[in-house]
DNA sequence: TTAGAGTTGGCCCC
DNA sequence: GGGGCCAACTCTAA
């Protein structure tokens, strides 16, 4: 039996979760296993230049996150190479799931082991993989790390829907398992590779962004050894952590960042976000008192979880159309107004320098977040929540699919929060937290060098320049949003729960849509 | 049916 | 900078 495991070539497939530190994938693939092969597959649509994108980067992600990526890799096969292996990195030719099937024959892989993952374009990657595993005798093993909490849990304790409050989640969640840090002094040897061309983590500009004359490096460095060293230097402030009450901070505060910025590690998982977890329950216990979520820095991490579960208990999350949980809201596509919000030119300077400090660092803090995405949607532009969803997807570093199309149903009042009068201001919000103008000037090149306050460089880029006026076109948008929430009233409440609209409308209105089982259920009921 | 809650608005006053 | 008011949304729990 013992020479039996020992000879056992076991597969670690790493996409996100790139970490040494609580992988139980990789735990459970070198235990026993006579040979390991730690594997991250290229996949050329993330990575290769696209031309005709919209920004420099790939088809799928702007530089700054394929950077951030890469770097991320490069740690990890170093920390792979202290204990004795390294990471396979294996070119995918077209389709990712395709190239480990082929490298679980070619390696004649007994076990394979990887996170998983909830999105949708993962789900049915990693289904296909596991099928041919499966069919080919191969013991298949994909543990729930990657979320404090095992999201189709979550749901099924919930009674088969995932919970639409953060109170009802908070309340089902309880307490996330502990993470599993186990020390290796050494890794099993990695095993034969035959044929295969294996590639050194190539760098931006080895993949052909060659000229990147970037002014601005994002300062944030992929790796869990980053990660870490972040982690813990934020975490040193025990009183800091203790106070953390995320509506409070700062969105212009770019030089020192009024939040942890661990998102970008979260989301490749260079950071386990249940060491984070418990490492801020440890400073919660070491002094007398501390926030509680939803605003503390514990209560971030289950908003992360939050979001994960919505989204894995919701089809078509990431879209207004079939998407039971998201208003319908007729907004207007104007290519010009959309244009000039992507590229900060809108004439608002707390907008604009928010939208280049996302092109140039592809990070910025969670209220300027709101602030531009209020001002695309439902405060002032009245353009389409996914157009700007697309947009933060391409170019934030820590671009999450849950979170950030949580966030955006959220902030365009289509799902979860539904005050719309509540609209932020591009002038005032700018001004509470930049009197002095200090961010605007940082990342606006035409006010660079300037003096004035924010007040005054408001009026100096605005009249003319400015695409729409606040005062008027939020007025407008506020209008539209309630005719918009009036007649979803009159058609029957999209979310789910509300069967006497649901039915009433389908029985007046004859059914134009009775896909959903439940809706059929409901007419017959009613019939 | 209704009261109360909901991660983080603006404005004015002190 | 904190408090109260404005004007107002939906959803949940009772």
């Amino acid at each position: 039996m013992e020479a039996a495991t020992a000879a056992t070539a076991a597969m670690v497939w790493f996409r996100k979760g790139l970490r040494v530190h609580d992988n139980p994938a990789l735990d459970a693939a070198r235990r026993g296993a006579g040979r390991l092969y730690p594997v991250f597959v290229l996949d050329p649509r993330y990575l290769r230049p696209d031309p005709a994108a919209a920004s420099l980067g790939s088809a799928r992600a702007g530089v700054a996150r394929v950077r951030f990526l890469l770097q991320s890799l490069s740690d990890l096969d170093a920390r792979l190479r202290r204990l004795g292996s390294r990471l396979l990195l294996v070119r995918a030719r077209d389709d990712v799931g395709d190239a480990v099937c082929a490298a679980l024959k070619d390696w004649n892989i007994g076990k394979l082991c990887f996170e998983s993952d909830t999105e949708p374009y993962a789900l049915s990657r990693d289904k296909k993989v596991t099928d041919f595993a499966m069919a080919s005798g191969i013991e298949v093993f994909t543990p729930v790390s990657h979320t404090l909490f095992d999201p189709a849990e979550i749901i099924k304790k919930n009674g088969g829907r995932p919970p639409l409050t953060y109170q009802s989640f908070i309340s089902i969640a309880g307490e996330p398992p502990e993470p599993v840090m186990e020390e290796y002094s050494e890794l099993p040897p990695v095993g034969d590779t035959g044929e295969y061309e294996l590639l050194p983590v190539p760098t931006v500009e080895e993949l052909g962004y060659g000229d990147i004359s970037q002014e601005e490096i994002p300062p944030f460095r992929g790796g869990e050894t980053e990660a870490l060293r972040r982690m813990k230097e934020s975490l040193k402030n025990k009183e800091w952590v203790a106070k953390f009450e995320k509506p409070k901070g700062d969105p212009s505060a770019f030089l020192k960042p009024a939040t942890t910025v661990l998102s970008p590690y979260l989301k490749f998982g260079c950071l386990s976000s249940r060491y984070f977890y418990h490492c801020i329950q440890n400073v919660y216990r070491s002094v007398r008192n501390h926030t509680k979520p939803p605003v503390s820095l514990a209560g971030q991490l289950l908003w992360r979880d939050f979001f994960y579960t919505v989204s894995f208990g919701t089809p078509n999350f990431d879209q207004m159309k079939g998407n039971n949980i998201c208003k319908q809201i007729p907004w207007i596509g104007n290519e010009e107004l959309f244009v000039a919000w992507r590229d900060g030119r809108t004439g608002y300077p707390w907008i604009d320098a928010i939208m280049i400090q996302l092109r140039k660092c592809g990070w910025m803090h969670h209220l300027a977040r709101h602030s531009v995405a209020c001002f695309l949607t439902r405060g002032d532009l009245f353009i389409h929540w996914e157009k700007g969803r697309d947009v933060f997807e391409r170019l934030l570093i820590d671009s999450d699919w849950a979170i950030n199309n949580g966030n955006w149903l959220w902030l365009s009042c289509s799902s979860f929060f539904y005050q719309y009068h509540r609209i932020y201001s591009p002038i005032t919000f700018g001004k509470k937290y930049d009197p002095d103008g200090n961010y605007i000037r940082h990342f606006i090149p035409m006010l660079k060098g300037t003096s004035g306050t924010t007040f005054q460089h408001q009026y100096e880029l605005s009249s003319e320049v400015k695409m729409v006026h606040h005062e008027t076109a939020s007025k407008e948008c506020r209008k539209r949003m309630g005719e918009a929430y009036a007649s979803s009233r009159l058609d029957g409440n999209p979310i789910e729960g509300k069967p006497s609209n649901v039915s009433r409308r389908k029985m007046s209105h004859g059914d134009q849509d009775a896909s959903s089982p439940s809706i059929a259920k409901l007419l017959k009921r009613s019939s």
